[in-house]
DNA sequence: GTCTATACTCTGATAGAC
DNA sequence: GTCTATCAGAGTATAGAC
């Protein structure tokens, strides 16, 4: 750091966002966006309030930044899982997985993305509708592709299926400990388990059984 | 009320309290307890903050008092339900359902109820998390007599299914719609078609789909 | 970029007349 | 029980020196 050749600017910004993030979601996870002060934040990220403010303007834009960081995870956490898997039916596997970590993993970000979309306003609140619709697309055009190839039983509506599935998920995020009794694979396996044999078309469920 | 004869003053006093966590939890739906005032509840239920006050000394005593109304009245539902079905399994069915009306119904209390725990600390969060548990067991007791007579495949956790079922139908809060694409009775309809082929052993699902 | 000090606003809660 | 008036505190955001 004392030589200015070789600090990497990009770099030390990045880490630098990384933990203000970082150290303000864990405070919102536990207050909850409103109950936590930017002077707390500040504290967290060894720095002080006028510093803080010299990086986001104002509070809210820390939570929209932090959601915008959390998002962009939670859809590439997805779009790698589903490249690996082979078949259209272990790729929707593979993402129901990977939706789980992403979650579960223990990055606050997640959480607050779930539960504080609500403290947002106006433009800010619309913008992170659309952040969701996009990742929601993502399954959609997933699913609908499994319906199409003749996976799907012909009685079972993708779209209630879609926000059935993620919302037994995004529920997690309330209950799961990772101390807990259950290992996040264990959860993503009898989820699976559940869903799988309530949805396939009788000739692929038999397929899956084996 | 001129006349202290007819007076009915127990009532008088309900209907104050519902007309008060009626407004409120309109308010708390709508911005969060947090950014909710005193003053906009006052406001809401034609009182002055002073007045209000008289009720109840905290603001958080409001939410208090809302959340162990919602309680009471979801636990109603599913208790209500259950005692009209016949079959073991027509009566998770019934409670499935009735918890989905109870939630999506239009009662804003409801909503409070799942999405602003957070907001309590110390004893009165201690308490709501005793008051979930409680209701929490309900559904335990049912799934397990539900196991235990051979309806459930024996590999099924029921414990993992109570919250992957409750969280399925706690996160339909966030989208469910009054005029949107999905009647109550078609939500819950899905949701058991999936969840009864998922779990349910070969020879009770056979008897199902008849 | 970081710090100190502060302006300004709004909040929950209360005191006391009626 | 309801009202008016107000307090004490906390909150965000800012100005300006360094």
């Amino acid at each position: 750091m004392s030589n200015r050749m070789i600090r990497h600017e990009p770099l030390r910004a990045d880490a630098d966002r990384d933990r203000i993030l970082f150290a303000a979601a864990h405070l919102f996870r536990e207050y909850g966006f409103d109950k936590t002060t930017v002077r707390q934040i500040a504290e967290a990220c060894d720095l002080l309030p006028g510093s803080l403010h010299y990086r986001y303007r104002a509070k809210e834009d820390i939570l929209v930044d932090m959601m915008r960081a959390a998002i962009e995870k939670t859809i590439l956490g997805i779009t790698e899982a589903t490249a690996k898997a082979q078949d259209p039916l272990q790729q929707v596997r593979a993402a129901l997985q990977a939706h789980i970590e992403v979650l579960l993993a223990g990055d606050d970000m997640m959480y607050v993305l779930l539960f504080e979309w609500r403290s947002l306003r106006g433009a800010a609140h619309k913008e992170m509708i659309r952040e969701r619709d996009r990742y929601e697309r993502c399954w959609a055009t997933m699913l609908e592709a499994l319906k199409e190839q003749g996976f799907i039983r012909p009685d079972v509506d993708m779209h209630l299926l879609r926000l059935i599935g993620l919302g037994a998920i995004n529920w997690m995020a309330t209950w799961y400990k990772k101390e807990g009794r259950y290992s996040l694979d264990e959860i993503g396996e009898s989820l699976w388990s559940v869903i799988s044999r309530g949805i396939l078309a009788p000739h692929h469920l038999y397929m899956e059984k084996t």
